[in-house]
RNA sequence: GGGCGUUUAGCUCAGUUGGCUAGAGCACUGCCCUUACAAGGCAGGGGUCGGCGGUUCGAGUCCGUCAACGCCCACCA
């Protein structure tokens, strides 16, 4: 093949210009008819569609890409499919915002809805279905813009293996899996108290939790003992006086021992309440006492729970007090009650606040303090407690054998880094509840379920109705169970559907299962799993990360891959975490555009595996410096001759120490890769390409440019050096490696094999010589940037004192040498190193 | 309150089993339009390796301890 070197070779363009390329040709597509042990198959981290791109979701999914490139040219058949999270609520809250519209399931569908042009303020409320057809919509369009995201970032990914975790596919996945789940006893349902959050109503799972420091206060208030003296207790939130069903001490709380077992009377309501003792109450917090409530905290679940006191809920699922009395106040307390109804918790708080004061029933001032609150990490408003059918899958929280096991998988995976396991294995041993799956929400999973009606049209609930595989996937909304028909949902002796939908991570934590179809396609299923890698962030370890090791656990009994990569955090220019509400989040479009996809790149290869990393333009700019070096570098080693040389022309000692050199920096790089080190891979390959153009290509020119004896050598050695750098530098800067391939070579770099110690055969020398040879240059070119003249400068001699070996090994480079140095002849002593330059003409 | 991580040049970071005067890039200074590259090249200045104590012939590297910062977790009385 003839060469095809540009005058002016330039990084404009190539990005758009390969990507249609690596299209059309297919270069990354992944060839089904390999066998298990030759592929390598990738777990992608299905990202959250909701609209927003940040440089956090560049980062990780570049490290991989770096991998998987590495992993292909190494050898390995890679599978690395791409799916969309899209179910969910971030995906509701972007359809929500994005059209102003609310989801509203009691109206009916409207078939000739059109998404609204711009956003309705008020929000419109729309059917259940119209909101999932919006989510469908908006969805769509963002993967798209997605999907050309990681276009333009040249993800090597086979985009015809993409998956969406709202499609068919996921959706029947998702419910074999749950029903499997059900039927080996692994999933349940039950009425419990539940962490609900009160604006989106719809349950929150331990994973999804975050505390967050909110200001409240203390409210020291009185109890009344049989008679009539006061005991007191303080209370963050005395506007659930009114659902207390007992007091608490510590067994061995002296103060309080003879109170325990009998009876006080709650303020304003005026409800005979119990004194009891449990371990968990702490002596040296308020007075010693509190007041157990339903709910207030998570405490007062377990206090119920352990104690077995009543229930007295009073805050709705909308996060307001009922309206109606409680049944347990007489008209008295019912009177205080109304003050209530209706209200907000804050609200009410409030409002108890005054009441008590005025009845005297409160000492003193509320006390101001901080403390930690649950929150749902998407939510604004504080969660409340309230008890609800939901549908839980064991994953160790409540059973301490299964804790072990799950324990026990953390510990079978390899992490990189290492210390990522320790938070798998905090999080498993802190569990303290099975994973709420069920969400009252709409754009999700449904939970393929209906339940038989009694003749008070009650549902059944202990007996669902399952529907055979071939149903599914469904929606028990609009599908109908088998041996009934649609006239019978909702009445007596009929059916009702589940209308739940599952949680997000129900579904994403099958990802395995999604992209390698294993519901549908067994004999790819085989070829893919168990995977090889899982890469994702720090963040979701306890979700994700978890998630997907139950649920292959349960199905398969097996670690779903055999590693975990985790990628760090990415932090602002600044070093502070990007965040919307601080207004530093970066995106990567813009950075892209002004740096190059390379530039993005080699600023994300150089986070290391797991360390917290700053978008820092300076190390984009030294990207882009480097993609042009190669291009420039590229266009001096191809410039000789038309064709390949033939690499036993390679005879001169300095090329044949070259590539000893850089036979060791393949090595290296290998050998990072291998474990993992993306990063120390592109240092070790980074380090030897600058020494390759600072000095080799310095020192080889004369002879490159002449047609003396040892031209062919160092064409063949140039040429042989430039083939092995394009490929160390595929992984990480795949465009213009690419490109530069193109003008000498068929096929796609993406393709060939990685450089191996094999191609260096009999064509390596000593490697001290480039590095001695080089070492007196630099000193040449010292003296001549001392004396202030230009490297062209002509040297009448140098002057070269050495031991003995390095003399002859430098004299081995000595033509090289004077060429590049410009100097005229060399001389040698035996002692330790040190150059002198004798300039030709200072004057001049 | 517990756990994990980080702390090396003004800035961002390397430094793999302890071993010769501690490295890179950016920034800074000086020089050079040298036929691959001036959105470049060459050369240079700059560091008590967070503090203290220990192991060792030898410690940025191992051990102990303290401190600062970050992250994760934790029963909201």
């Amino acid at each position: 093949m003839t060469r095809n070197v540009p005058d002016k070779p330039t990084l404009d363009g190539l990005e758009a210009k390969w990507d249609e390329r690596w299209e059309s040709d297919g270069t990354y597509l992944f060839d089904r008819a390999k066998t298990r042990d030759e592929i390598f198959s990738i777990d992608t981290p299905p990202p959250t569609v909701s609209g927003s791109l940040h440089m956090g979701s560049v980062f990780g999914y570049v490290q991989t890409d770096a991998h998987a490139r590495y992993r292909r040219m190494a050898g390995s058949e890679v599978f690395y499919p791409m799916g969309w999270d899209d179910n969910g609520l971030p995906t509701e809250r972007r359809v929500q915002n994005y059209y102003g519209v609310r989801g509203d399931a009691s109206l009916p569908y409207d078939p000739d809805l059109a998404p609204p042009e711009e956003p309705h303020d008020p929000p419109v409320l729309i059917s259940r279905r119209n909101f999932i057809d919006l989510c469908h919509i908006l969805t769509l369009e963002d993967e798209k813009v997605f999907e050309q995201l990681w276009r333009t970032l040249g993800l090597s990914v086979d985009w015809t293996q993409t998956y969406a975790t709202i499609d068919d596919h996921s959706r029947r996945t998702s419910q074999v899996a749950f029903l499997n789940n059900l039927a080996r006893g692994e999933a349940y349902s039950q009425e419990a108290p539940v962490l609900w959050d009160v604006d989106f109503q719809t349950p929150v799972a331990q994973a999804e939790l975050e505390d967050r420091e909110k200001g409240g206060a203390y409210h020291k208030v009185a109890f009344r003992k049989p008679g009539g003296e006061p005991i007191y207790i303080e209370t963050s939130r005395p506007e659930l006086i009114c659902s207390c069903v007992a007091l608490v001490a510590h067994p061995e709380d002296a103060r309080y021992s003879d109170l325990v077992g009998s009876t006080v009377t709650s303020p304003l309501f005026g409800v005979e309440v119990p004194v009891v003792a449990h371990p968990l109450a702490e002596p040296d917090r308020g007075t010693g006492v509190a007041m157990i409530c339903t709910f207030g905290d998570t405490t007062d679940v377990t206090w119920w729970r352990e104690l077995e006191l009543p229930t007295r809920a009073v805050i709705q699922h909308d996060g307001r007090f009922q309206e109606e009395t409680p049944d347990w106040l007489d008209s008295e307390g019912g009177a205080f009650y109304a003050e209530l109804a209706g209200l907000f918790p804050n609200q009410a708080r409030r409002r108890m606040a005054e009441l008590l004061a005025e009845s005297g029933d409160m000492d003193g001032e509320p006390k101001q303090i901080m403390h930690p609150v649950k929150f749902y990490e998407k939510g604004d408003r504080p969660l409340e407690i309230v008890t609800s059918r939901q549908w839980y899958i064991r994953n160790g929280g409540r059973d301490d054998e299964l804790r072990k096991t799950f324990v026990g998988r953390g510990e079978e995976l390899r992490w990189v880094p290492g210390f990522m396991g320790t938070r798998y294995q905090d999080w498993v041993e802190g569990l303290n509840g099975d994973w709420l799956i069920s969400r009252q929400r709409f754009f999700g999973v449904p939970i393929p379920l209906w339940y038989p009606l009694d003749d008070a049209a009650e549902p059944d609930f202990d007996n669902p109705i399952v529907p055979p595989a071939d149903m599914l996937p469904l929606d028990p909304f609009s599908d109908v169970p088998p041996g009934y028909d649609e006239s019978q949902r909702g009445q007596p002796g009929g059916f009702t559907g589940d209308t739940d939908i599952m949680d997000t991570w129900a579904t994403s934590s099958l990802s395995p299962q999604i992209a390698g179809h294993w519901v549908d396609d067994p004999d790819l299923w085989e070829r893919v799993f168990p995977m090889d890698i899982r890469p994702q962030g720090p963040e979701i370890i306890r979700t994700w990360l978890f998630s997907t090791t139950v649920r292959a656990h349960y199905e398969h009994d097996v670690l779903p891959w055999h590693t975990a990569t985790i990628n760090g955090w990415i932090l602002d220019p600044d070093r502070k975490k990007m965040s919307k509400s601080l207004g530093n989040v970066v995106t990567p479009l813009p950075l892209i555009e002004e740096y190059g996809s390379e530039a993005v790149r080699y600023w994300a290869c150089n986070g290391r595996p797991g360390v917290d990393t700053a978008v820092d333009f300076g190390v984009m700019k030294i990207g882009r410096r480097l993609a042009i070096k190669i291009l420039n570098a590229s266009r001096f080693a191809l410039g000789f001759t038309d064709s390949d040389v033939e690499a036993s022309a390679i005879t001169n000692p300095l090329d044949r120490s070259m590539l000893a050199g850089l036979a060791e920096a393949v090595a290296n790089a290998t050998q990072a890769f291998e474990s993992y080190d993306y990063t120390r891979a592109l240092e070790a390959a980074e380090r030897s390409f600058w020494g390759w153009t600072d000095d080799y290509v310095e020192l080889v020119k004369a002879r490159a440019y002449g047609d003396g004896p040892g031209a062919d050598s160092a064409h063949a050695a140039l040429q042989l050096a430039l083939s092995v750098y394009l490929r160390l530098f595929a992984p990480f800067l795949p465009f213009v490696t690419e490109e530069v391939w193109s003008w000498w070579r068929q096929g796609s770099v993406h393709r060939e094999s990685w450089p191996s110690a094999d191609e260096f055969e009999g064509l390596t020398g000593e490697a001290q010589v480039a590095d001695l040879v080089s070492q007196v240059l630099t000193a040449v070119r010292r003296v001549k940037s001392d004396a202030k003249v230009s490297m062209r400068a002509e040297v009448e001699r140098v002057s070269v004192t050495a031991p003995a070996d390095q003399i002859a090994l430098i004299k081995e480079g000595e033509l090289d040498l004077l060429e590049a140095a410009r100097a005229a002849e060399a001389d040698y002593s035996e002692g330790e190193f040190s150059v002198v330059a004798e300039l030709a003409d200072s004057s001049s």
